[in-house]
Formats: structure tokens, C-alpha cells, sequence
DNA sequence: ACTAAATAGTCCAAAATCGCTCTATAAAGT
DNA sequence: ACTTTATAGAGCGATTTTGGACTATTTAGT
């Protein structure tokens, strides 16, 4: 009936099969991702892109939802939470982001009053950012999901194997200089 | 020279000035780098996503502009290199990208010729996917660059230490139930 | 069998992202 | 000093992305 439908409704065109699965099951998912990461031709990469973004992208979600920030004000407030006094060109180039995405979040940030922006005294063509005290506030809001969320994250791991994957990102990252860049 | 610059700077500063840093050095994404790592809140998630991004910003950039393909294609192409017949849903919740996002994607792949889409005889709702020949052409020419990229990535690690990220990757995303929830 | 809930997919409008180009300032080379 | 090159940032337009509402089909609950 559904079939016979479907058919006349695709006349032309050859079905095909039932792929395999049960749909609706919790189970799904983890088989899909086994055949996705079985003889995957980068293996690392593919593991770690998948983790980075599952952490990320529902704290992204939440914060535009919550918070009405987009990722791009989000790293701006982050970064100069670790470092004030940064300009947009630095904040672009320590996360490679395109600087045009930058100069939009920092517009929106003062806009919102989020962040101060003044010129720089020795070279009058920087800004240079701080966060301003409700800039500080929203940062103290929402950095807390993304420490649970990374302790969580982290759960399965004991504390030895946490810091040995802290000690390995970071001799890739002491090595960017030699992969890092773009084409 | 620059340093010199930059000293004279230093001093004759009053408010918003001398952030402390050379521009132009390549010393500089350094410092900055270890500005923002150092006592970082998040330290494995930061150092993972900056891995990651830097990783696969530049590939994606690359292969938008030499190849025309969106990075949501890209997405769609690898999945059903792995693993063919999935569906547009499956490919969602696998990559845990917008179900819109990945409908999008298989829009323009079949218009373009590199996928195929044929109704599900098991469940004519949903739309069984496969790479064209041309579509597994396109695959093959652009995964090599990120084959290449991963291995340059992971130059730093000895053998030891590569099975090791592995391992690690491995546990947390078994453990991914638990964590990788949205909210 | 019948209703309610879940699922696959589409469509659309709003938003975010990003490449390109342009101005201004600063540094480097001569 | 003077020319050249590099840098910081702004503005704009095109593309991508995505949330939300909608339809069609399937599954689950009773």
C-alpha cells in the first residue's frame, strides 16, 4: 500500500532497499558512527573534529538562544577575559578566524556595550579592546557550561590519561608552526 | 629593529597603549597563544578546538574555492564514502549538524550530479543517498589533502603517542551518550 | 482499528560568515 | 627623506547556515 504509492508516485525511478537499521532506536546512532569511523583515511582528525564539535555546538546553540551572542562576539569575549587589551587583528590571528568576522563581533560587543574600544596611543590604526564590567558579568553567566561540559566530557578519562591528552594537544600546538597554516 | 620600535613605545605610553607585543614577529601568535592558554578555564576544550579549527579551516577554505563544494557537501560526500545509503537524517544525527543544513547539501550534490536519491522502498519518507561516479571522483581528489594535512598535524608524535591520542578519542566518544547531549 | 506521537523531508526568511576591496597609518628599504 | 611594503580596520555583497513552521508517512499506545 505505502509501497504501491510510493511507487506510482516515482514511477520512473528504482527503489532502494531498506538500508539496515531500525530507525527510533538509541542504538542508531552508535552503529552509523561505527561505520563512519571504521578505515576512516583520518582517523585522528575525524575523531577529534567530531568531539570538538559536539562539545561546542550546543554550548554555541545555547549561548544564541540565552544569551543572544554569535560564536564570533563569544570568542572576542573569551579572549579578552584571558588576555585585555587586544586588538581585532590579534584576536583573528591567534584564532584563526577571518578578521572581517571579528571586526563584525566587535562591533556588535560595543554596540551592546559589552566591550570598550579605544585607539591605541602608539599606532593610531589599532583598537584596542577590553571588557567592560557587564561584558564581564555575561562572560561569568557563560563560562560555567563550558567547564561542566568539558568535565563531563572528560568524565570516562582518570586523571593520568587527561593529562597525558593535555600534554599530546600540546605538542601539536607547540608544533603549529609547521602544520598550521593555510594553503 | 621592530624591538627596538616597540621599546620606545613601552615607555613613552600613557593610557591604552602598549600591549607588549612585536606586530609583524612571528614570535608574536606565540606569546598571544600562551597569553590565552595559560590558565585557561577550559584547557583541553580550548586546545582541542583550536587544534581542530586550525586543522580544518584551511582545508575547507581550500576546497570552497578550488572545488566549489560547501563545507556541509564535504560533510555529506565523506559520510556516504564510508558508509553508502544513509539517508539525509542519519547523516545529521551522525555529524550532529542542522537536518537543514545537510538537506541544503543534498540539494545542490544532486544537482550537481555527485550523489543520487532514490525513495526508500522500506519507508517512502525518507530518501536513500548514494555518490555518483563523479561524485566519488570529486572524494578522491580532495581527500588526500586532508590525508596529508592530518599526517603533518601529527609529525610531532612518535608512534607511541599517536596510538595513545587514538585511545583517548576512542573512550570519550563511547562515552559520548553521556556527554555530547544538547540542551 | 484508531488516535497520538515520532520521523523524514521541504520551504522560507533571517542571520551569520566570509571574501573582496578600500582607506589610513606605520614600518622597512634605499 | 622618500618610496615601497605591511598592517589595522571598515564596508559591502554574495553565499552559507540555520531555526521554525509545514507536509507526508510511519510507529506506538490504547
Amino acid at each position: 500500500m505505502a509501497v504501491k504509492a510510493a511507487a506510482k508516485r516515482k514511477s520512473g525511478t528504482t527503489e532502494e532497499l531498506n538500508v539496515g537499521w531500525q530507525p527510533g532506536e538509541r542504538v542508531l546512532h552508535g552503529l552509523l558512527l561505527d561505520a563512519i569511523l571504521k578505515d576512516n583515511p583520518i582517523p585522528l582528525a575525524y575523531r577529534m573534529n567530531y568531539i570538538a564539535n559536539f562539545y561546542v555546538g550546543p554550548l554555541v546553540a545555547m549561548m544564541e538562544k540565552s544569551f543572544k551572542l554569535t560564536r564570533s562576539e563569544w570568542i572576542v569575549l573569551f579572549c579578552l577575559t584571558r588576555q585585555p587589551r587586544l586588538n581585532a587583528q590579534q584576536i583573528s590571528i591567534v584564532t584563526g578566524r577571518p578578521k572581517t568576522s571579528i571586526a563584525g563581533a566587535v562591533k556588535l560587543l560595543q554596540k551592546k556595550g559589552l566591550i570598550t574600544r579605544k585607539t591605541d596611543i602608539a599606532d593610531s590604526r589599532a583598537r584596542v579592546l577590553h571588557l567592560s564590567d557587564s561584558g564581564q558579568r555575561i562572560y561569568t553567566a557563560i563560562i560555567g557550561s563550558f567547564i561542566e561540559r568539558e568535565k563531563a566530557m572528560l568524565e570516562t578519562l582518570d586523571p593520568a590519561e587527561r593529562r597525558e591528552l593535555g600534554r599530546l594537544f600540546g605538542k601539536i600546538i607547540a608544533a603549529a608552526d609547521a602544520w598550521a597554516k593555510p594553503y
